[in-house]
DNA sequence: GTGAAAGCGCTAACAG
DNA sequence: CTGTTAGCGCTTTCAC
């Protein structure tokens, strides 16, 4: 029913009558054997049902064949989806994964961390870290890589890029006859700025202005809380650009409680296209931020690192702009 | 800039002055010390900044203080909330947490969790598994708890019973009136089954009978591709249960795209309650199966097991049905 | 309350 | 091609 005790390379070993030294070579495919004894030794390894112990292994080679991943919400499907491509690049290189959700924790990060570094070859981190954390993580001994947020030097980053992406969007309002536009922000996010900022300076080059508004989180009831202050005030904004996508949905759902059509009396876009975007009614206009592909070229890099080899320190993926229907302006009547 | 090696326990012992056997107990908290010497380890600690090496400590506890978890889509909202659950009660206990995701895998998926076994301490299983894989996971060694899945004996799970939800969503849908109901079923899917056979039973007890359709897949597209053979045929149904929410999401698209108006000319509900059957338009009726709870306790479980506890071979759920625009069905004409 | 010593299962020289 | 051996960093008796 329930085994003694898992076989080890001794007990292989002795069955296989060869020298623990063989075994490990031959279950780290090192070098070539004689047939009888590879014979043997695959034998021995099948009817006693071996496997190698990853923790003895580490202790010797230093190295645990993990990487960790710390991202802000697995809920969003954003993280989600930089989940889901790191996890299928990792498993391709025999690494497992470890994923951590801080559920917009903003203490006990520094520790958290700290404790999945022992577990891991490297780091993945999309999460909003402390400033004062920062050179600890930067020099930390092992490779970390920070996803989806701008920063200059200090540490590498795979991101896509939400300067570009919010003036690819700006743009596109602009063309579309919009004049009254705002931004919907969560100050607190590390990429809330670029995307403000590439926003403004399209708007404000037409001679328009940039209305500003906060949100106080990145769900969707965030965008639902902050909604009816920005929809029922008298110089209510033409477009509403929201800091992503969830909450956007927010602005979106309170609109329709509230009366308001979309895009009818105000238009609305988000970044990152989570899928809900495209089914929603109307279908939202977003920025696609490429979480998935981010995801994967995370772990890419954080295993080229591990390698040895050297990576870009700031590995940047260019934006899409998705067009749909929440920001299709009725022909204007003036 | 980069530590020339981590601190070991002997660093400490050494800086310290006193073995490491103290410094060991010292750091897992096994007995009292004298101030003196508490004072001297802990600034040896503090100043060298030890952690303990995890692969080392469970190298002698045989402990990992880690569980697996393995998801079929860490992108369905409902897996998503699993592993948030999971996450959230295995982090208060210390546990860290390997995710995989399968994306739907049909083979390897042994050697995928064999590899995972060894350097967990339990494993949470929400993902199709051969049949004959079953025996060797429940006998593997390691406490296994599958979540969201029927199974009699064998193994332990944490489920929502589906059955019962099947069967509220069922009397509800009589009662509004609906005669012609089918069912958009999955049939690779270890709970749709129960889905199934909770819906049948219940309309076959009024006397009327249960379409049974199949899709390819539980994703939005599944249901998009699947929808135009339910929807245009002449005896189309009246309303249709898909086997998830993202399957129904994909009829509601498809529904749109050809014209036919939910829920005017057809019901339309799901199973999981996902964030976005909630702002959807029609918003979705569906059976919330209590992701994120299965997750916790499913993690509460596993925990117990390793403490040696003994537990409930089959935790079960109660589902909720969550009535929505979906099947408000228009005062019937005749 | 503290320390010495025996491994946990494995890899990596190094010898043969 | 195969084997011997010295640890990796830690916990755990068992003395003192």
């Amino acid at each position: 029913m329930s085994e003694p005790r898992a076989a080890t390379i001794k007990d292989v070993a002795t069955a296989a009558g060869v020298s623990i030294a063989t075994v490990s070579k031959f279950v780290n495919r090192q070098q070539t054997f004689s047939p009888a004894v590879e014979e043997r030794i695959r034998a021995a390894i099948a009817s006693l049902g071996y496997r190698q112990n990853p923790a003895a292994r580490s202790m010797v080679t230093g190295r645990t064949q993990a990487i960790g991943l710390a991202v802000m919400d697995i809920r969003n499907p954003h993280y989600a989806n930089i989940v889901k491509g790191a996890n299928r690049v990792g498993m391709k290189s025999g690494y497992s994964q470890f994923v951590v959700d801080m559920e917009e924790r903003r203490e006990g990060v520094h520790q958290m961390l700290d404790a999945l570094a022992m577990r891991v070859d490297g780091l993945i981190v999309s999460t909003r870290i402390p400033e004062q954390d920062m050179d600890w993580l930067a020099n930390m001994g092992k490779p970390v890589i920070f996803v989806g947020r701008p920063m200059r030097d200090v540490i590498y980053t795979v991101r896509t890029d939400g300067y570009l992406g919010a003036g690819l969007l700006a743009r596109y309002l602009v063309r579309q006859g919009y004049r009254r536009i705002a931004y919907a922000g969560f100050p607190l996010a590390s990429w809330n700025e670029e995307r403000l900022r590439g926003l403004k300076e399209v708007v404000e080059a037409e001679g328009l202005e940039l209305q500003v508004f906060e949100v106080d989180g990145t769900v969707t009831e965030s965008g639902e809380r902050a909604a009816a202050h920005v929809l029922l005030r008298p110089d209510r904004p033409e477009v509403i650009v929201a800091c992503n996508d969830q909450v956007a949905l927010g602005f979106l759902i309170q609109a329709r409680a509230l009366g308001i059509s979309i895009p009818e009396d105000v238009g609305l876009a988000g970044f990152d296209n989570i899928e809900p975007s495209r089914y929603v009614l109307p279908s939202l206009t977003t920025v696609d931020m490429r979480s998935e592909t981010m995801g994967e070229i995370a772990m890419q890099q954080i295993l080229a690192m591990i390698a040895g080899k050297e990576i870009a320190r700031d590995y940047r993926l260019e934006p899409t702009l998705m067009i749909r229907q929440s920001t299709m302006r009725p022909p204007a009547g003036g």
